[in-house]
DNA sequence: CGTTTTTGACCTGCGC
DNA sequence: GCGCAGGTCAAAAACG
């Protein structure tokens, strides 16, 4: 497989080692090689304030051309989501992480359903788009790989699951927990 | 035959 | 207001 080295090529200016070191000490990167990833670059998470829209950041990145937002300070991939009545002001918070695979569909134990997949600009490679089929769940997620690098995937979730797991997957499970433990705040 | 994927149309927000 | 881009819907196809 591959080394476990570095991020993308452009992500040069951020400190590789503050990040990736605590990612793998947190997760236990080795055992993840072991299943289907072959190591997680990175983790993003963000979520902000009720109060504040800021549709000046949205703007900037918005199709986020190479998720170079994952180089820490700015963690805002944005939602500009399809909110159809748009009643309320909250944006959902949505948590990326970056995963170098060779396939696209990382299975995290849950069952996805496949509603839409679009062709994202500045990237060569279309984006796909699941929801949870757990009935009431609303989880979704959306799968894109970067031109810049195709062997790393990004994996956008957004919500949390409040139902077990459906599959009798090994040790993804106790992964998944210490995932949920850096998003919960 | 039920469930999932595919795929174009449709919707919404934003910049010009 | 128009066009672009991202996100979703839904009908048909594909799958097991």
């Amino acid at each position: 497989m591959e080394n476990f080295q570095g991020f993308s090529p452009n992500s040069s200016t951020l400190s590789a080692s503050s990040l990736s070191l605590n990612m793998t000490n947190s997760l236990g990167y080795a055992e993840f090689q072991g299943n289907k990833a072959n190591g997680l670059l990175g983790l993003m998470a963000e979520m902000e304030g009720p109060a504040s829209l800021n549709v000046h950041n949205i703007s900037q990145n918005k199709t986020f051309p190479e998720i170079n937002s994952l180089a820490g300070t700015e963690t805002e991939t944005d939602v500009k989501f399809g909110k159809k009545k748009a009643d309320k002001k909250i944006r959902k918070p949505r948590y990326a992480f970056q995963t170098r695979s060779q396939v696209d569909i990382l299975d995290d134990g849950y069952r996805w359903r496949k509603y839409g997949q679009k062709a994202v600009k500045n990237n060569k490679f279309p984006r796909s788009y699941y929801r949870c089929t757990h009935q009431g769940c609303n989880v979704k997620k959306q799968v894109q790989r970067l031109t810049k690098d195709e062997g790393i995937v990004v994996t956008t979730y957004e919500g949390m699951h409040s139902h077990p797991i459906q599959k009798s997957n090994d040790n993804f499970e106790h992964i998944l927990s210490q995932m949920q433990i850096f998003t919960s705040f």
